[in-house]
DNA sequence: CCGTATCCTGGTCGATACTG
DNA sequence: CAGTATCGACCAGGATACGG
């Protein structure tokens, strides 16, 4: 079983009983997930995507300063990860929407807690940077 | 204020609404927060001081493949943004220890809400991951 | 035992230009 | 409107060597 985060302090405990347990970094459930909604602008377009579906153009223009290429690629990926689902219009021009799967918001909901802790305590972790930062002299 | 993931659907509504509201990436909390404890280790390194202190030789041998280099760096970036406490014994050779701050535990309750979705839904996502890079064809 | 300093590489991201 | 293609800058992270 690869499960890296699962145990560690069990592992440990093991290995100093003379077990040779060893850790999966390759295949970490945690980095699979993280890796990806952790990025740049994958928060961002989660929290869009979480109130409704979008449209590309909507997405784009909603988050300001990202490129063409950023978007796209935030939205495959998270496409690819079957968090998002895509639907294309066969109109002229051409239109598509996007929204969360079952997976997303299942996904979304646990994200979310962090993201508010975030909200609520960035002060503090900046505060506490400014502090470390000055400190260092 | 300069809180880019709350409320954008808001902030839509009102430049719609003819306003000129602007998202300011450059200080967001989610950025601030998300941008350390995402990083490759510190899921890893958190989850460990979440059990119990460590020394810093304990934390090197349990996670492997780390290098000296990036464990040092990951406990001084979580030891800046204040969710880890650093305590140096000066016997000889000296000692170090590492333990969650208040901070620290309060993040990582959130944390880890998204640290066990990943482990439960980690094979859903590589299987969606499949799936998708082999319709690409 | 617990680090720091230096160099180097691979991947991420942005800018720009072009297409169905 | 909704993308793809290409190039280059930048930086997180790894290897290695040395210091308190």
């Amino acid at each position: 079983m690869a499960d890296t985060h699962a145990g560690i302090a069990g592992k440990l405990r093991a290995r100093q009983a003379g077990e040779v347990e060893t850790l999966d970094l390759e295949n970490c459930p945690v980095r699979t997930v993280i890796g990806q909604i952790g990025g740049k602008w994958s928060p961002l377009v989660l929290q869009l995507l979480s109130e409704r579906p979008y449209r590309f153009g909507e997405l784009r223009r909603l988050v300001p300063d990202i490129s063409q290429r950023m978007i796209t690629q935030t939205l495959r990926d998270l496409e690819r990860d079957g968090y998002v689902d895509r639907t294309v219009y066969p109109t002229k021009p051409p239109s598509v929407d996007y929204r969360l799967t079952d997976l997303g918001r299942s996904m979304f909901v646990s994200y979310s807690v962090l993201l508010e802790w975030a909200h609520a305590n960035a002060d503090a972790v900046k505060a506490s940077r400014r502090r470390f930062d000055s400190e260092a002299a």
